[in-house]
RNA sequence: GGAGAGAUGGCAGAGUGGUCGAAUGCGGCGGUCUUGAAAACCGUUGAUCUUCACGGGUCCGGGGGUUCGAAUCCCUCUCUCUCCGCCA
């Protein structure tokens, strides 16, 4: 969340940016404001009875000390009136401190200013594409069709173990997973990424740091026996190993990878778009995540593109980029790139990363903080992640692009990873 | 699942009703000494709210209570550890 002292500095710039992400916050911005001046006030009346609390305190610790019992006790029955004002002050700062704490959490993260404007996905900026565009012959089979012909994954099977959005992967399919997972994995390391394997359940207060709670509530797979969540990406746990910390200013930039299923319950999702691959309740995916400061979070979003960027031309996929527009950025980001490779066989681009700069966002929620050197205040670290990459659909339009008559060929950089150059 | 013990600053660890935000040690930072380093010695070293500042408030796992006053007493929740049981 923003913090009010931001709020409170920027509060023109605030209402204005947040326009772009077509969230009008004139209202909520005046009642944040207003009611922080009153937490204020009150807190400022609260600290004086204490302060006097005390001191009368103290006097009577004295007292007693001397013997001087009758005089203390006086001094006792004054405390009487005090003791109310604090109780109702302290009542009331904490009601206060609620009510403007929800108002924080309802106010989205402010867009970085190169968003575009827009309503929907249709409105976002084409950055640049790159990778050869795939030709194929005679009447391409999309991957669903594709993974029937050579049962390497069963949805159906999957239905009924589970249900909808649960395939099984099957010999070289699961095969293909592993080599996927493995090669992410490993080019992260190179890349100076350090892999965790983190928790897949997490409890409510990492859900809040990263922002999937409260409003994204209804997403999770929700374990109530343990008041767990099902996590809906890495980032949740990854992320939260920094919740409550200071970290050390050397440190940065702080580069954390991790491969993790994820579950989502994709509540309102339905028609096309699930078809096959192409929207799951559980996939795999591997996750960059960073803490940098905030004077170089820009620099390393792009260096985190570019990396990405990387990997899928290494697969050999057709891909392009883009820079969400207001309307499709996600509550919490100021500025996501999003990658989509081309399919062929379903003639549409497939969403398979979405890299974020998250500035203090989340590390307001989570307090992460860093202390800058030679300074006495701590101050908010900026983080960002980038899926690199999420498998289905990566897998969806391998399997759809390299097909041929003869079968589906692999890939040369996973061939040492799969083990097998042709699915047939 | 049963029984017991515990939760204090970056870490270790004192503190059982009043000058305790907290002894001491380690670690960190600065300095003296040294050609340099180590050792030794001296100093310094938590977070947070509020205030232009001085200052004031809060924080000893979370929440509540007793009291003029709580790290210290009471209630409650959570978590951790040990033993037993079960089990990958």
């Amino acid at each position: 969340m923003l913090s009010v002292q931001y709020i409170n500095e920027n509060k023109e710039q605030v209402v204005q940016a947040l326009k772009v992400k077509n969230f009008e916050a004139q209202s909520i911005i005046n009642e944040i404001v207003s009611i922080d001046q009153y937490r204020r006030d009150t807190q400022k009346n609260l600290d004086a009875s204490k302060s006097q609390m005390n001191t009368i305190s103290k006097e009577i610790g004295n007292l007693f000390k001397e013997g001087k019992k009758e005089d203390a006790e006086v001094a006792k029955r004054k405390t009487s009136e005090l003791k109310d004002d604090i109780k109702a002050l302290e009542s009331k700062l904490r009601e206060v401190e609620v009510h403007l704490n929800k108002l924080l959490t309802e106010v989205p993260n402010v867009p970085h200013p190169s968003v575009p404007p827009g309503k929907s996905e249709a409105d976002n900026q084409f950055e640049r594409e790159g990778g050869e565009p795939v030709k194929l012959n005679g009447k391409p089979l999309p991957h669903w069709e594709l993974a029937e012909k050579y049962d390497i994954i069963d949805f159906k099977l999957g239905n009924k173990i589970t249900g909808a959005g649960f395939p099984v992967y099957k010999g070289k399919g699961a095969r293909m997973q592993r080599a996927l997972i493995n090669f992410f994995l490993d080019e992260a390391q190179k890349a100076g990424f350090n892999e965790v394997l983190p928790p897949l359940m997490v409890n409510e207060d990492s859900g809040f740091g990263t922002g999937q709670l409260p409003d994204k509530e209804g997403q999770m797979y929700h374990v109530t026996e343990d008041n767990l969540y099902l996590i809906p990406t890495a980032e949740v746990p990854v992320t939260n190993i920094f919740r409550d910390c200071i970290v050390n200013e050397a440190d940065f930039p702080i580069k954390y990878t991790a491969y993790t299923p994820c579950f989502r319950r994709e509540a309102g999702s339905y028609g096309k778009d699930v078809r096959g691959l192409n929207r799951l309740h559980q996939f795999d995916k591997v996750e960059i995540v960073c803490v940098e400061h905030p004077d170089r979070s820009y620099q390393l979003l792009d260096k985190m593109v570019e990396y990405v960027e990387s990997l899928i031309q290494k697969l050999g996929l057709q891909y392009r980029v883009l820079r969400l527009c207001g309307g499709d950025l996600s509550f919490t980001s100021a500025l996501t790139f999003d990658f989509e490779v081309y399919s062929a066989a379903q003639e549409k681009w497939l969403e398979v990363s979405s890299v974020s700069n998250f500035e203090s966002y989340q590390a307001n929620r989570m307090k992460l903080r860093f202390k800058p050197t030679g300074e006495k205040k701590t101050q908010i670290a900026h983080t960002l992640n980038g899926s690199a990459l999420a498998l289905p659909r990566i897998l969806a339009a391998l399997l759809e692009n390299y097909q041929t008559p003869e079968g589906i060929k692999v890939p040369e950089v996973l061939q040492n990873y799969t083990g097998f150059d042709m699915i047939n």
